[in-house]
DNA sequence: ATGTAAATGTTATACGATTGACAATTTTAA
DNA sequence: TTAAAATTGTCAATCGTATAACATTTACAT
């Protein structure tokens, strides 16, 4: 692969005039701008990024991880992080760390050995410790990982308040809630809160069915059969869509009629699950919107590392309505 | 960030030593060791992966250019790729380049500035030459891009005739395909292929309806609403699931029913819709073994810039029978 | 023609690690 | 005790680029 210096010389010029061309600084001629350009050209010259970061220069990468992209959720999240961090000049590095601790904890190392300039995490299997001795700016997605590191997330205790308010005006009265396993700090919890605390004005009890994120769907499956044919509830608020897919599934192998029978609101609200499930009522979360607020403190804290940024960014969600509530 | 320098002075030795450790050459007594690795701990000290590069070494950097990521099933690609590939020590620079072809050039330049090992390119915006001049081991998935560039496919062909024969199978006697704008190396060019050649063996002709790839689900349904309410079909393959759902969604909308009054065969057969749309018939290709072969090919490349390789590797589909045919 | 500014070249150093050559020290074995 | 072997250090070059300092050449205006 051609050099600075393979350049230098086919365009009669020296390395450093080259470089001049490439960054653009000190005086030149158009003539040997001309020059130096063509000789790029001919022989489709890069600049080595390596080099370039070694002498100080950003790597113009950013870490992204994530549980993992086959999750429509984050799969959208990727793509507008993706999207928009081009638009910037940087790309990234993809980590799906799954629900794998060990494994976030190599990709963290390795985020750190590639020098990327930033990370944003939207995995949580690690605890606080480890992403503290990172030394980069990091930019959280929905979990507390540390002071330092300030957390984006959509209104997960207004999208609980939401849901509840939505099933009981549906007339729900035998009230379910499905999430996944709660760890102190996971953003779920948020949503049951709000699911509690906004029935409880009504005096409405609840069960609450917890399944771990990382069961498969045929687990999740079984579990949520067995609760409808028990016939008890008649309202289900899942903290995801898939879930609320699993729900109407396993409904409808059950004979059972969806509102009707049982009532139902998601959580996400994807543009695949718009797309290709515009039945269900769901909370989406402003998959966009919180990107861009991600980026934007993540290139901030780039820019200058200490720079003060909040603890917390709350995105508020919004109810689309489906033909799962009445 | 801490550097060889820094932990020389911590362990007290000189900076050839800790390299010596960190690359295990040489003779090295253990108590170096032990020492030099407590104060590699010490400082969290990653070897800085740019500079080790540069002095030759490989970045285990692998560049990922695909449509995007939010479709499932590239998805689950993305994920497979990830899953093998961090296996094998490598980690991603993902590139969705979406349908835009500067974007994808874009994408090719900066992965040879970051002097990546290698590229899987499943994303196919662009002409032959400027995948020739990239000067990168390459591995194409489903499209042709240069002579020596080897493509991983499902079997294209065989999944149109499953198709073809399903749907006969199941009694459909007008026929539809439903598929990709048919760019001359589009791979759904040979699903279409062998749906065609084995609809002629038994004498039934079909219609094509074209809709781009690229085109949002609204426009897509508003094409298949057209279609179908003409009440003219009654067996349709669609060269992707996603495209099936919509036709399920509007054949329930016009309420038609399938199977009973439209069949219908889907391409793809993800995690996703396995498990989400069971009820799908749908031609299953092997995300798994397609990328395993993908990597194999890639790193041997890797290994051996000149090593002979196959033009093409195709991979066997599999029927997965739902209920959208008899 | 002369001075000034612009354009380029020369040279050196740095980034952080790898690696080879060789010297110096320590350990081990006979 | 001594020679051989093992360990560690020193020094320098290298990867490709950036950049500062300084020297030189060229162009242009007066």
């Amino acid at each position: 692969m051609a050099t600075l210096d393979d350049i230098a010389k086919l365009a009669g010029v020296s390395a450093t005039t080259v470089s001049r061309v490439i960054n653009n600084y000190g005086s030149l001629s158009e003539k040997t701008k001309t020059k130096v350009f063509e000789a790029m050209r001919e022989l489709n010259y890069q600049p080595n990024s390596l080099a370039r970061s070694l002498k100080g220069k950003k790597t113009q990468l950013i870490g992204v991880i994530l549980p993992g992209v086959s999750n429509p959720f984050f799969g959208q999240m990727v793509q507008e992080i993706e999207d928009q961090l081009f638009k910037k000049g940087f790309r990234i590095i993809l980590c799906n760390a799954g629900s794998d601790a060990e494994k976030e904890r190599d990709y963290l190392r390795m985020l750190m050995a590639n020098r990327v300039d930033g990370i944003i995490a939207g995995s949580h299997n690690l605890g606080i410790e480890e992403y503290q001795k990172v030394g980069l700016p990091i930019i959280s997605f929905d979990r507390y990982l540390s002071d330092e590191i300030p957390i984006v997330s959509s209104d997960n205790y207004h999208g609980g308040q939401l849901a509840a308010q939505t099933l009981m005006r549906s007339g729900s009265k035998k009230l379910q809630i499905i999430t996944g396993a709660n760890r102190p700090n996971s953003p779920t919890n948020a949503r049951l809160t709000g699911f509690k605390d906004e029935l409880a004005k009504s005096d409405l009890d609840f069960d609450i069915m917890e399944i771990s994120f990382s069961a498969t769907p045929n687990i999740k499956g079984l579990k949520i059969k067995e609760l409808l044919s028990k016939r008890e509830v008649d309202g289900i608020f899942c903290t995801d869509d898939l879930t609320a897919l699993l729900v109407m599934q396993q409904a409808k192998a059950l004979g059972m009629r969806v509102p009707e029978d049982v009532k139902l609101v998601g959580y996400d609200g994807t543009n695949f699950v718009q797309s290709y499930h515009p039945e269900l009522t769901t909370v989406m979360q402003p998959i966009s919107d919180i990107v861009m607020v991600m980026i934007d403190l993540l290139l901030k804290r780039i820019d200058d590392h200490d720079c003060e940024l909040e603890d917390n960014y709350v995105l508020p969600v919004k109810l689309i309505t489906g033909e799962t509530t009445v």
